[in-house]
DNA sequence: ATAGGTTGGATAGTGGCACTCACCAATGAA
DNA sequence: TTCATTGGTGAGTGCCACTATCCAACCTAT
């Protein structure tokens, strides 16, 4: 397959594909001649999923290029290889450390303590989706909004029940290389998901109460 | 209060509120002289409100503007007020409509169907938040991962167990102006403190599973 | 009264990022 | 032998959230 097909049948222009060749989010070709390379199902394949990240799940294109690594880094194992995807998330800019944050940090810990989540407790802050946790907690107590362990709590254990079900799902498919990529998609591609449901929950929800 | 405690008491810099007073995010103070404004408390309110949707809920900042025009418009009842948050949503770029789309669609039917989601089912694409969520399971869909209403149904159930408690929480302040307000923030900045939940809860399950 | 700093407003510029265009020599089909 | 096509490269575009610089009006300390 040359370029030109892989454009075609990805919906991606040459332009673009050239780009993420250029930022190595996908890898060169076969070189068939000096000048001209080849590419197979797993170029597209590769580009449909650095696609999705990209334009689906807001992720720049530079950490679509770290965690695409991590994901074909044979060297790591399964758990770390899964974490890449989450590790290497964009944490937005650092809340600045006030009260709001001292509170939400003691809100988290509360929460973590008293589910019994003893590898998130344990490596603490040193975790992307903790400081993201506790920053995204300390924004909402800025505001004036309540969000303390009480009212996480619940939250809390539906997430949860999610990461089993999801991870079984994970598990069903053969290769690590394959339950790599779907957890990387899972977490990233299913997000979208989970805040469409939820929109549209609220929604349903405000118009059953208040009409229309 | 005037411009230069504003930026101390909210940690913005002067530069920015003023771009946000040119974008008409920020009401204009009032004037004490032909080149001099006061601002009060509300302003300083809104400020930050602003702030957390633009840096953490990654809203635009033209989005932010139709979002807080349509929170002050006293003329639309409560619903609409409270859904303008949903409405306004940037629903990025339209997927392309090809047979993972119409799955999706298949599916999110079904999803509705039997739940009984009255409201989405009869509105249907014409709300951002199902157009966002069809096109995010085709998405899913187009990778090869299955995404069908069996499988979202937990979730679906979850969410509406969510929105359910969450407007409940919102019930509870005395004003309309505060309902919606908090209506506003609930939807766009639960959704970080959600997705942090989830990601932790991922991180903690792998772990479990997997080891470190 | 006046010097010197501060204020709000306007205009233009910056930096980051995801592309996108224009061009090139090498290639391959007619 | 023609001539469009290919893959690679460097420069440019458009968007967007700021940010730097001016300016004249304003306040305040001497």
């Amino acid at each position: 397959m040359r370029l030109a097909e892989l454009s075609d049948r990805s919906g991606v222009s040459t332009a673009t594909i050239k780009y993420y060749l250029r930022e190595g989010v996908l890898p060169p070709g076969r070189r068939i001649t000096a000048t001209q390379a080849e590419y197979d199902e797993e170029h597209l394949r590769r580009l449909r999923l650095v696609r999705a990240l990209v334009q689906i799940a807001r992720v720049p294109v530079a950490t679509v290029r770290e965690v695409l690594a991590s994901v074909d880094d044979t060297s790591l194992n399964r758990t770390f290889r899964m974490g890449a995807a989450l590790w290497a998330l964009p944490g937005g800019p650092e809340p600045e450390d006030d009260d709001a944050l001292a509170a939400a940090r003691r809100e988290v810990d509360r929460l973590l303590e008293r589910d019994g989540w003893a590898h998130a407790r344990e490596i603490g802050e040193l975790s992307p989706a903790h400081r993201a946790l506790t920053g995204a907690v300390a924004t909402l107590l800025r505001l004036g909004y309540p969000c303390d362990a009480d009212l996480l709590a619940p939250y809390a254990r539906q997430v949860r029940q999610m990461a089993v079900q999801g991870l079984d799902d994970i598990e069903e498919f053969p290769t690590h290389l394959e339950q790599v990529e779907a957890a990387v998609a899972y977490t990233l591609l299913f997000e979208p998901v989970l805040l469409g449901l939820r929109r549209l929950a609220l929604e349903e929800e405000t118009v059953e109460r208040f009409g229309l």
